[in-house]
DNA sequence: CCTAAATAGTACCAATTCAGTACAGTATTA
DNA sequence: TAATACTGTACTGAATTGGTACTATTTAGG
């Protein structure tokens, strides 16, 4: 199947549980918010930290908020944050892993038209429209 | 990683080989031209065959041709054949299998909006365009 | 009619990836 | 200083994937 991560799923619903919040929410909230279990929040809330779409505040009191306003969060964002740079193919530009195939391959960099095309889709919803 | 299968990266490999098909090609001379082993070619083309990608041809002097012309055949055509519908998450419509969370949950049928976004762009890229 | 070429269907296995969990550590506030 | 909540890392069982094997069926040609 072509699809994201459950986890990509999830994160989405986290960014939009999110929205809503005027200060920090810790993740325990999130997870009574959103009925995802809380241990998965936790480990969700870390990718999204590190590619800096929400801010963390320490201590009593603490919790997460979203780093920049709903509209300009997107999809390809959070699917970024949680599952690493968006490369169809081993063979697109910005993959991690290197195809097996390249030296012979008849459709050699042909991909980076698709995952271009694939990536602006996704850059076209934000956060907001999924609310 | 969000991607698609390494099969399917295979799939558009062997449709670009058989655009410059005049007559029926076997498994095996698909399997030669491309570098990608035999058996596994062989699986592709049941995927792509059962989807009417291709047609095909028994016993002596038979192969796989195209069933449309290169510049009718997409990327998405091929994603479908070989990992079936395309459904980003299991909250998609079209999905095959069906969400855990769907009863309390807040992005309720958004990641529609995303997949069919998805989709069309997937549609805009034909074999042709791989060639 | 027989044989070789080639597809068609099914089932299997090892390796990877995924989802979920656990736990020890650190920062912050009251 | 105690309670709260984030941070980092590492582990596990389950699911998926990539690749292979084998048998059956169809077709062309001699
Ligand atoms: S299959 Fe990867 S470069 Fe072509
Ligand atoms: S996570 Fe599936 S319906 Fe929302």
């Amino acid at each position: 199947m072509f699809k994201v991560n459950k986890l990509t799923d999830y994160a989405t619903v986290v960014m939009v549980d999110l929205v809503s919040a005027d200060l920090a929410r810790p993740s325990q909230k999130i997870a009574n918010n959103t009925g995802i279990p809380y241990p998965t929040v936790n480990k969700l809330m870390k990718d999204l930290l590190h590619a800096g779409l929400v801010r963390s505040h320490r201590g009593i009191n603490g919790g997460y908020s979203l780093a920049s306003p709903a509209n300009k969060i997107t999809i390809a964002d959070i699917i970024q944050a949680v599952e690493g740079p968006i490369a169809l193919t081993s063979c697109v530009n910005n993959s991690l892993d290197k195809c097996t195939y390249e030296d012979f391959c008849a459709v050699q960099g042909r991909w980076n038209r698709v995952n271009k095309a694939v990536v602006t889709a996704l850059k076209k919803v934000t956060v907001a429209d999924m609310t």
